[in-house]
DNA sequence: AATGAATGAGGATTCATTCAT
DNA sequence: GATGAATGAATCCTCATTCAT
């Protein structure tokens, strides 16, 4: 009995879509997507440009299906960490996920970053932005921490989520980096700032 | 007396290269290069294409004068704040200048991370990296602040560095963006974590 | 039986590669490199600028091509004329040849002569340079025909390959032009006054 | 009595106009005229762009000064020597005198043969083409020499002049180039050739 | 499912030329 | 007599995209 085709694809290490995916992936770590031409994607993923047009229709398309699966993906694993009950160990468990992340779809931050930047923020928004989602999360669980006053909770959630996302990708881009632990210490310095100029949360 | 004829030529509004500086800054501000054309630059400018080549010779150079400006403004007068008196203080003024500096040349922090990502390290580094050197800045106040464990020097120096940078970057974007003392109390929160787990500097 | 694709291809009246190679040829056969466009290759061979840089890569490459093509195929053909029996009119003949050559392929002493100026003799010299290539040819034959002192081979061989060469670009590029065997007649004259002052060959 | 501003004029080295043909002649000696660049021009003789212009008005201008000059020169010299009386000794010095002027006016040959290929001959020719001049001088040398049927004498000249220029050429443009009278006596041959095979003149 | 050939719009750069000083 | 600044047309080249196979 021979392999069926069915499991002869599922044994091709990867499909085309996955090799492009991870190629663009890779390059688009360190340069912007308009720095980076689809012949060479193509050519690092090993398959011919038109593939890149059969498999995502266009290069805006291929890209912003990274940043898609990386914000969902983000998303996704930080709400899942965050309802974990102790919540000083749940923010340290966000920024651990947070840096591996980072050093897993390092295009990520790249992209985020730059459309952040590019915003028309006109645009009849369908979904909350990522940044808010995230700093809603952080600010979840920093009330359950310590009492901040309203206007100071996105402050400090945002700069949480900056350092974090900051750090990570500039040490990930260098060989010479920071440990993971110690970024996530530093960063939780800002907790610790909070717990010791704050009140205890009272709920 | 009339006015000297050295005196009028500065009076001529701004001179072409000076016109093309700020208006690739600006445009600068929320494009990678890549995705900023010269036409774009020098009609914003109100000059011709060719004048972009006669001022800088390429783009590529006229990037890298904003980058290597930026760079040096923003370590000279970081390290003139870093000679006051009080620790603490002046640790809040320098991210109060540096928050500053974000907001006047947007481009800056963008150019400096991606060439902080592309980074061919190999080069005979001729002098010591931007970033070292504003780590270095920041070690030296909180060494006067607090003691710290070596190894803990770099990454906390790197966060305050990061957070700040990034905060001051992405709500300088924004029109609903933070006000800068929000975000400067929120980064300094990290050195009120350092403040009270770490034994005050004995010095 | 049906013509194979394979043949139907070849029927296509010529592809495009070939199509801008006969395009290049014509136009460089009166102006320099620096002369002719890109564009006007490219419009010549009735193809889109595009197709140039997708078959040759540079415009550089293409001119570079048309020359080692000529080279190879005048050397080929000129090695080949060489090994006739009679040395007197194996000259002739070689000399017929290279007329008729620089007349289907007029571009190529334009390119020739314009890199033998242009020498950067430095490079690793990978193949002997056609110039000696064809120089020693004529010698090897006119060593056959009669005896001449070592220090003048080579200013005679290179006076018979130039004038072949030069007389032949120059009258092929007027309809007034020579003919051939009159051009022919008159370079064989400086093997005339060899035979004349020189004793014949005596292996 | 100090210098009158006269003397000081004509003591300044050499004029502007002067110092840009010199850099002119020495660009164009191996490079087409569109391979060289007004800017290249202007800075090797050391004055600015602005002065090719107000001196010779246009690019084109100077570079057809400098054919001018040549073809103007080499004729009248040519024709100085051609009145010799020993007919064979003539042929032999305005071969000298070619091979000299070529040397130091390299970049006229390149001109001249770029012209000749270019050669719109519609014009309604104001003079006789330096070609046809030469030739004829050279054919009234040959005339006092031998006796040639008048279908020859053109290419026989031709070949004269062409093996000539060509050889001068190549040869100045390396270092490695053959020795003057080596190049000489070669292109002598074919009077040689003709001495040979022909009867002597019976004037 | 994939590709190679071809395209044309756009982008960086060069360069002859003009002009005010 | 000479220059430096500025220009814009032309040039080389890149690149996202299309399409027949």
């Amino acid at each position: 009995m021979s392999a069926s085709p069915d499991t002869r694809q599922r044994v091709r290490a990867t499909s085309s879509k996955e090799r492009l995916f991870e190629a663009a992936m890779k390059l688009l770590a360190t340069r912007s997507p308009e720095a980076v031409s689809v012949d060479e994607i193509a050519s690092a993923a090993g398959v011919s440009k038109g593939t890149v047009y059969y498999n995502y229709g266009s290069k805006d398309e291929l890209v912003s299906q990274i940043l898609d699966f990386g914000a969902q993906k983000l998303l996704r694993e930080l709400t899942k960490v965050a309802t974990g009950p102790a919540p000083y160990l749940v923010l340290k468990s966000m920024l651990e996920f947070a840096m591996d992340f980072v050093a897993s779809y390092p295009a990520f931050v790249q992209l985020w970053m730059q459309e952040q930047l590019g915003a028309d923020t006109s645009s009849v928004f369908t979904t909350m932005p990522l940044h808010s989602q995230v700093t809603n999360l952080i600010i979840d669980v920093l009330d359950r921490l310590v009492e901040i006053p309203e206007s100071e909770k996105l402050p400090v959630a945002t700069t949480i989520f900056g350092a974090a996302l900051f750090n990570a990708r500039m040490s990930s881009a260098r060989e010479d980096g920071l440990e993971r632990d110690q970024m996530v210490r530093a960063v939780m310095l800002i907790v610790d700032g909070l717990l010791a100029t704050r009140p205890a949360a009272t709920n």
